[in-house]
DNA sequence: CGCTTATGGATACTGCTACTATCCATCACA
DNA sequence: TGTGATGGATAGTAGCAGTATCCATAAGCG
């Protein structure tokens, strides 16, 4: 396949391929003569892997290239290289809320994973982020949104479970890996979506006019 | 309060909260002389906000002040304020994935609304977005990942009636169209952080070296 | 009263991201 | 043999989210 065919097939201009090719995102084709390459079928994958990720789940470029790393790193154990999409994901966020608000949200999350028997590492930045969030709504007013959070739990671990076992089917680790990170963030651009219409039509039924 | 209380009460810089009253995102404070204006408790509460939907929850600035836009027009229904922000939530996407895969996922989802009973606009944004979410799960080879389609729908459901439940507590219009906004927003914020968690849980327990 | 600091308003500049555009020396193919 | 595509390199662009600078004025303090 030439870089031509490339694009026709997944609709992306040449001179972008040439830049993910570029930044190392989408492996150098085969060179038969210097200025000749030929690009197989894994390719074609990893490029329209690449568009799901930049277009749909509006990933950066940066970190899409450190989690499709991850996902080629399989000489580490798998979750490890979950671990290592899951680092890329989630960005180092300054701490912005007040000293108070943040105790006190961090003594509810640490409540909730005990509670719940999450095992996590206390530096996983989704705990920060989450522990921001929490003081955040708090310091907005939102509590009453905040004594949801085990409901939130809840229903999140339900469905985890759900996509874990049905990733699990995966005959090879390279695929099952792939199928882990690809669910991860599109699954979430999955449940953005249906959040928004399961509003609008709850909230069509409350307060139509 | 004047300005650089507000920058210190908050944690934002003042040329930053100028460059957010030049947007449009915050009004303008009372003049009591022509280079002195005074801010109050409402200012505090917006500025805020706007920090934690640009911080925490990513959302780009323009947005923003479409969806304080939306918060601000009281003229208008509730459900048809939710809509605008919404809509201002969604970016409209170009259609990347092939026609049959489309179609094909278009049945799916249409199907899916149809049997939970939701009744959308055929315009929603959401709902393209849905639909090449699908569409692009299937082309990635994930179909059994599409196939909990229905779990997703029904735990989405699940928490979104709560999340209503909770909200619609509020005793005046305008800080319900608030606790709406908030919570689908930095709820998808606290969402995406407690799925980040639960995975890295239950991947623990089942590819530990 | 004078001096330092803060303020409102305007304009310009910066760093970053995700591409695009251009150029050129090959190379494939009709 | 010429027309178009290709690989590789370099440069340029538009948009975003602030920052920086300047200025005339105003506030607070001694």
């Amino acid at each position: 396949m030439r870089i031509g065919e490339l694009s026709r097939a997944v609709g992306v201009p040449v001179p972008t391929i040439k830049y993910y090719l570029r930044e190392g995102l989408l492996p150098q084709g085969e060179l038969s003569s210097p200025n000749q390459a030929s690009y197989c079928e894994a390719h074609l994958r990893r490029l329209r892997l690449i568009r799901a990720l930049v277009e749909l789940a509006q990933v950066p470029v940066a970190q899409v290239k450190e989690i499709l790393e991850a996902l080629d790193s399989d000489a580490v154990p798998l979750h490890e290289q979950i671990g290592r999409a899951h680092r890329a994901l989630t960005p180092t966020r300054k701490q912005a809320a007040s000293d108070e608000a943040r105790a006190a949200a961090t003594a509810q999350v640490t409540d909730l994973l005990t509670r719940r028997g999450w095992a996590v590492e206390p530096t996983a930045p989704a705990l920060a982020t989450l522990i921001e969030t929490v003081a955040a709504l708090r310091t907005l007013g939102q509590d009453n949104l905040v004594s949801f959070l085990d409901a939130y739990a809840e229903a999140v671990e339900r469905f985890t479970e759900l996509e874990i076992d049905a990733v699990s089917t995966h005959p090879t680790r390279d695929q099952l890996a792939e199928s882990v990170v690809i669910g991860t963030i599109l699954g979430e651009t999955l449940i953005s979506s249906l959040r928004l219409l399961a509003q609008e039509s709850i909230s069509a039924q409350r307060w139509r006019t």
